[in-house]
RNA sequence: GGGGGCGUGGUGUGGUUGGUUAACACACUGGCCUGUCAAGCCAGAGAUCGCGAGUUCGAGUCUCGUCGCUCCCGCCA
């Protein structure tokens, strides 16, 4: 084929284009020789069109088509023609067309692939993620990845619109305490002394707002060293803005409106807007955790006060030690086998709770192996409060930690609604979490730690009560949730000196300490810090829902396995003694791998 | 760190209470075939059942260990 030019991408060639003389250059998908004609499926990233070798219009080229196999590359140049009558074929977009051929090169062969492009049914994903490049052919993964673009693409337009700049930050950046575990890089020029990969722009996107930019965005690589998930990569990608002079409203309206045009561009969904607002508090209330399903209801009820004096002592015994008694009714699912209910159970153990009562309501009232221990006015409040009817199952969960309990019922209305069909699939409920906690206690070091981030403003009027009540200030941060995912957070942040150390007072963070883990931004805070906030969108599980997939791996051309390794390149790998001596390095490995 | 699932020709799956030749579909190789598009027909090659121990007369099957992939809990400000 030489210096011969492609004219055309397979798939995008119609009827309008019969008569053309075209040269297309893509992957054989598919073969099918008659022996007199060949039919060759020919692809690329726009689809596939149909190539027609007739020993009638070219027999040397029909005989060399006799040699092409699956997945090599060529070129063919030949005439578009309409296929003859009762050939059409209405499942493929050039399904009038095809291509007979008159020239064909064969630009590079290729061995039988390990699996084929393809294939009805699933492979493997170590299969998968070996030859990545293999199935990054295949069309499932090429509609998301294109999708991504899409949504970047409408992503960068939006924010151009608003008047914000794109600003790179630092991949070789600072170790910071609190948060997650940083990915470290040794500095050869510097021995003992590490960068860290970023976990997220923070700082830097808080000091451009310093400097004066304003309105800041970047879609940018994030890294967080802790295990994985279907839903989180070591390396992942945020949309992450920052804006000065606003409050939690601007930030609201700029995202709802990012989420109209995305969802409208890829999906021509009008969203419904401005989304709901729930405060943490509710969120926990009605759905026991902070990135609750609206997509149904199936609600939490607290059933504290009814069971205080209960003879059933796991609950009046919980209500003395200052616990909560949460409940839900599963419509319709009193048919429940003791399989299925201890099923249940052992899902709410999962998340910590030590059991699940179960009352089941019949046309008679109702069964349970703990109805004995309740009287009849507590059976009453119960179902009143549950509005159960004949039929219905109802669940509770008690626990002297509150959390606790709402995270296993909350997990369990997700589960039954999901059994249930309550979901619908092509529904989409945004909506944005307020008012957390700007501070959370931890167990394990013994002290108070951001819920958001040390840099968090909390709610004015709650400043008071940072040093004596640290539990009861709130944050200005906010969370975006859409169908149960978290795909979003931020906050206002803390643009005073005097504030930024009392927070840092409250996490126990010293003077010295302060002063050397974030002392630019303290400086920083003391030359003209305007009043700022931001928020960081998760893009891979925005792809992934948009998708409607289960994992953001296939949002990511080339992504980790669960062990955060690369089984294309073999990543993370052992280097040479010469390179950890430039690093000034020593590995000590506890146990010999391989 | 912990719990669950999976691992059988290239790919996806069967494989009964442990029983002698490990089955099927697709892919692959060769042949036939001029309107297929999940092409068809005929023939063929291809598996030490992830790896290692153990139990047993006998292990794809049972036990233990180990490795890999995966889902979840912890962790992820």
């Amino acid at each position: 084929m030489g210096t011969r030019k492609r004219s055309h991408y397979c798939g995008e060639l119609h009827a309008k284009d019969v008569g053309k003389e075209v040269t297309l250059m893509g992957w054989v998908h598919s073969r099918r020789d008659h022996g007199g004609l060949i039919f060759i499926d020919l692809r690329d990233r726009e689809g596939v069109t149909q190539i027609a070798f007739n020993p009638e219009i070219n027999a040397a080229i029909h005989s060399k088509a006799h040699d092409l196999r699956s997945e090599y590359v060529i070129a063919v140049k030949g005439k578009v023609s309409k296929r003859p009558e009762g050939t059409i074929n209405p499942d493929l977009k050039t399904g009038e067309i095809e291509v007979l051929a008159e020239e064909l090169t064969i630009l590079n062969e290729s061995k039988t692939s390990p699996f084929e492009i393809s294939s009805r049914h699933g492979i493997s994903e170590d299969v998968r993620l070996k030859y990545r490049y293999l199935d990054l052919r295949r069309s499932g993964l090429q509609e998301n990845l294109i999708l991504r673009h899409r949504i970047v693409q409408t992503t960068r337009n939006y924010f151009n619109r608003k008047k914000f700049i794109e600003i790179e930050t630092p991949f070789l950046t600072k170790s910071t305490p609190e948060g997650a575990r940083d990915y470290l890089v040794p500095s050869r020029v510097n021995p003992g002394r590490f960068y860290a990969l970023p976990q997220s722009p923070q700082l830097f996107k808080q000091i451009l707002m310093i400097s004066g930019y304003d309105r800041y965005y970047q879609i940018v690589k994030c890294f967080r060293d802790e295990d994985l998930r279907a839903d989180r990569q070591p390396e992942f990608t945020q949309i992450d803005l920052e804006l000065s002079f606003i409050q939690e409203d601007d930030i609201y309206e700029i995202i709802e409106g990012l989420l109209v045009a995305i969802f409208k561009e890829v999906k021509n969904v009008s969203l419904m807007h401005p989304f709901p607002r729930l405060t943490y508090q509710e969120a926990l209330a009605r759905y026991g955790l902070d990135k609750p399903d609206t997509r149904f209801e199936m609600e939490l009820k607290n059933l504290t006060s009814h069971f205080a004096d209960s003879q059933f002592k796991v609950f009046s015994r919980a209500v003395a030690a200052g616990g909560i008694i949460l409940g839900l009714n599963a419509r319709g699912c009193a048919e429940y086998s003791r399989k299925e209910l201890d099923n249940l159970t052992d899902l709410a153990k999962v998340y910590g709770a030590q059991g699940l009562a179960w009352i089941k309501v019949v046309s008679d009232g109702v069964q349970s192996p703990i109805a004995k221990f309740f009287t009849e006015t507590e059976i009453q409040q119960l179902t009143k409060t549950l509005n159960a009817q004949p039929g219905d199952l109802l669940l509770m969960v008690t626990d002297a930690k509150h959390k606790v309990a709402y995270t296993a019922l909350g997990q369990l209305r997700i589960h039954i609604g999901h059994k249930l069909g309550l979901i619908e699939q092509d529904r989409w409920c945004p909506l944005w979490i307020t008012e957390f906690p700007l501070l959370e206690y931890n167990e394990e070091e013994k002290r108070y730690l951001a819920m958001h981030h040390p840099f968090t403003s909390p709610v004015e009027e709650d400043l008071v009560y940072l040093k004596e009540n640290p539990e009861k200030v709130k944050a200005r941060a906010y969370d975006l949730v859409l169908n149960g995912n978290e795909i979003g957070g931020g906050s206002i942040r803390i643009h005073r000196k005097d504030v930024q150390q009392a927070m840092f007072g409250a996490l126990k963070i010293g003077e010295d300490e302060a002063k050397s883990k974030f002392g630019f931004l303290l400086d920083a805070l003391e030359y003209g810090a305007p009043p700022h906030g931001g928020i960081a969108l998760g893009l891979d599980r925005l792809v992934m829902l948009i998708c409607g997939i289960e994992s953001i791996r296939d949002t990511i051309a080339f992504p980790k396995t669960q062990k955060a390794t690369c089984l294309m390149t073999d990543a993370p790998s052992q280097v040479s003694e010469r390179q950890l001596k430039e690093l000034s390095l020593k590995t000590v490995i506890p146990k010999l791998t391989k």
